[in-house]
DNA sequence: TTGACAGGTGTACGGCGTACACCTAACGTG
DNA sequence: CACGTTAGGTGTACGCCGTACACCTGTCAA
């Protein structure tokens, strides 16, 4: 049972998969090493250290995201791509943090930004407005999709019953919200709260914000 | 030059100070209870473990965000403590990492988001619109605002002029735009952005979208 | 006086990233 | 074929980390 010889991409593609598995804050050298049934200095003859690790692993990542859409308006394209970016980003929960931790972008994720300033651009946004644009964007730009409520409620009904009127007390606002919304989602599981919905919701409010100052400004 | 003795509150700020002073990753027990001139189990008597240590600097930071205005409408209300948040975020800038990063909001942050809430639900919005524009502000709603270039430049001149050229031949969009705001901005130094406008600018493409879905509504 | 207790100490353990010296097998070149 | 180079895996070791646990000491209520 010989063990085909270490590579970047190996390397690289383990990190990922054993960050998917133990989580990002439990990923040590050593686990991986231990992961490639290699001792932990092998893995240095293939990233210089643990930050090109990460670095790498994000790019990993990154090309998971689709390509543009050619031949749609600007608006379909960066919709698809955005929301493209956000699957990715939600295969691998780690991903927005680690991004956002790094000093710098990697080139991926420049690449990546250059592309999306393009979509603009080439859509006949101005350079300006793209600019407030993607700053508008932020982290969305990232697909990046937040859960509040982990929702795991292990606990026994009474338990739970007096947690859930502690909470009302205490934060009566969220509260009702989280009532509303598990009495509006027809499932009966989960987090009574559509996430892709909610991400498109705020995703084409800022689209159709967008647009209408570019209709404005080109009316001006 | 006796000391005055430790507690919480002297941990918890001291820790918010070190972590300003030489980042958030590189803050430890240890350097911690040397800065305040103790043994580092010594912190151990008042935090029970460097998680509840960075629950605790959170909930200092989020106690620095003003409380909500009263007796206005609920688009200033929330524009004014949002503004207020990202400032508290931006004196800290690990702030929105640590908070982004730990399992569970602590109690301060949920009294936040519980009250941000309430400025919606006060002035008049639905529940489910509030929850979709919860959805929609995203991280925006804790001031969250990334800076993409370092922007340090200690090369010589020659070797900066061919990494913009560099840069201009890879990132052609990402080039144009920076160079379209450094022409565009006053002061020589800096970004040549501004941060503030620009995070106001997405703040209000965001509020301006969801008054006019608020609006829509009471029509309907 | 005493006993509890709050709060600071010292030692120790296991895990971490990684520097450095080493080994070994494959290979291009004479 | 012999041989130096080199790519890639190994072993040891160091200094840092969080923190468990036993201990000490000063204060104060009973």
């Amino acid at each position: 049972m010989a063990r085909p010889p270490l590579s970047k991409e190996r390397v690289l593609r383990a990190a990922v998969a054993l960050a998917d598995d133990i989580g990002i804050e439990a990923l040590s050298m050593r686990k991986l090493a231990q992961e490639l049934g290699v001792v932990p200095m092998a893995l240095y003859k293939h990233v210089t250290n643990k930050d090109e690790l990460l670095d790498g692993m994000v790019d990993v990542i990154m090309a998971q995201i689709d390509p543009p859409a050619v031949g749609t308006d600007w608006k379909s394209a960066v919709r698809q791509r955005i929301l493209s970016a956000r699957q990715a980003l939600l295969r691998h929960r780690w991903a927005s943090q680690v991004i956002e931790s790094r000093a710098a972008p990697t080139p991926a994720v420049m690449d990546y930004l250059d592309s999306m300033i393009g979509l603009f651009r080439t859509g006949g946004l101005s350079v300006d407005l793209t600019h407030h644009v993607m700053h508008a964007m932020g982290s969305r730009i990232l697909g990046f999709s937040q859960e509040l409520f982990d929702d795991s409620g292990p606990a026994n009904p009474e338990e739970q019953a007096a947690a859930m009127s502690a909470m009302a007390q205490r934060y009566p606002y969220i509260t009702e919200m989280a009532i509303a919304a598990s009495h509006t989602d027809e499932s009966v599981v989960g987090s009574g709260c559509d996430d892709q919905f909610e991400f498109e919701f705020a995703l084409d409010i800022l689209l159709d914000g967008i647009a209408r100052l570019h209709r404005a400004a080109m009316a001006g």
